[in-house]
DNA sequence: TGCATTTAGTTCGATATCGCATTACTTAGT
DNA sequence: ACTAAGTAATGCGATATCGAACTAAATGCA
C-alpha cells in the first residue's frame, strides 16, 4: 500500500476510533435498554419519513435483512413501530412510527443533550462544522460505491 | 437541542454511516472469519507495539474489559497471538503478537489493498487527507473526555 | 395460462458484545 | 502482619449481528 493508500486507511481508523468514542458516550445516555441500532432507527424514521418498509430501510444501514427483522421486531414489541402488510405487495410490510415511538425518539434526544451540548462548547467554534460537507460527500460516495 | 447542537448531532450520523459502509467494504474482504473487531486489535498491536496488558486494550477500544477478554481468546485460539503471565502482577497478562499474528495482519491488509486503491483513487488525495488532522484533534478530544 | 426466476421477509444457528457477579491478587491503612 | 478496599481477568446470561436456508408472493416469459 502506498502513502495515498496509508492515509486513505488511516482516515477509516479514526473515523472508527470517534465511531466507537462517541457510540459509548451516546450508549450510556439512551433510555432503558434502548440500543444504539434502536435509536438509529428511530431517528431515521423521524427524520426522514416513516412508511418505508424491512427491505428499504436494511438497505438504508447497510445491514442484513435479518438483522433489520430483529431490530424491526425489539422496537414493535415496545409498541414504537406498528408493522403492516404492504397494501400492493403481500411479500412486504410497511413500518409505521407510533405516538409512543416518537415519544421515545424525543426522550432518547433529550438524553443526549448534556453531551452534546458539552461537545458543542468545547469544539463548536466550527471545528465540527466545517466538515459535515467533505464527510457527506465521503459517505455518497461510498454509499453508491458499495460493492467496490 | 439548538442549531450548534443539530450540526454536532449530524456530524456523528455521518461518522456513524460512514463507518458502517466502510466496515462492510472492508468485512467482505478480511481472511477467513477474521471480524472487524479482531483486525483492528491486530492492527492495533502491529502499529503501536504488542506487550500490553488485556485491560490497557479494553481502555484503548474502549470496549468493556469481557469483550477483550472474548477477542483475545479468539486470536489466541488462532494462535495470533500469545498471552502470558504479567511478570510484576499476578492478576495480569501480557499480550504478545506472534509471527502468525503478524503473517495474518499483512494478509489482512492485503486483502484490503483493492479497495483502498479505488477509494483513493476516485476521491484523490485531498479529499481525504485534508481531514485527518482535523479528526484527530476530535478523536483526541474525545478520548480526553470519555466521561462527559 | 403455466412455470421458472426473482424478491421480501422469516427462521435457525453461530459469533460478537456487554452487564453483572465472582475469583485471585495487589495495595493501603492500621 | 492483618484486614479492607481496589483491581485484573473470567464465567455466565442476555441481546445484537449476520450468513445460509426456507416460505410465500410477485414477475418474466414462452
Amino acid at each position: 500500500m502506498d502513502e495515498n493508500g496509508r492515509r486513505v486507511f488511516q482516515f477509516f481508523n479514526e473515523i472508527g476510533i470517534i465511531n466507537q468514542l462517541a457510540g459509548a458516550i451516546f450508549a450510556a445516555r439512551l433510555p432503558d435498554g434502548l440500543h444504539v441500532s434502536h435509536f438509529a432507527l428511530l431517528n431515521h424514521l423521524v427524520r426522514l419519513g416513516d412508511e418505508k418498509t424491512p427491505l428499504a430501510l436494511a438497505s438504508a444501514f447497510q445491514v442484513p435483512k435479518t438483522t433489520m427483522t430483529h431490530t424491526l421486531a425489539v422496537l414493535e414489541k415496545r409498541a414504537a413501530i406498528q408493522l403492516t402488510p404492504h397494501p400492493s405487495d403481500g411479500r412486504s410490510k410497511i413500518v409505521f412510527l407510533t405516538d409512543a415511538g416518537r415519544k421515545l425518539h424525543a426522550d432518547a434526544i433529550a438524553s443526549m443533550a448534556d453531551p452534546i451540548r458539552q461537545i458543542t462548547a468545547d469544539l463548536g467554534d466550527g471545528t465540527i462544522s466545517d466538515l459535515i460537507p467533505q464527510l457527506e460527500k465521503i459517505r455518497a460516495y461510498l454509499d453508491q460505491n458499495r460493492s467496490i
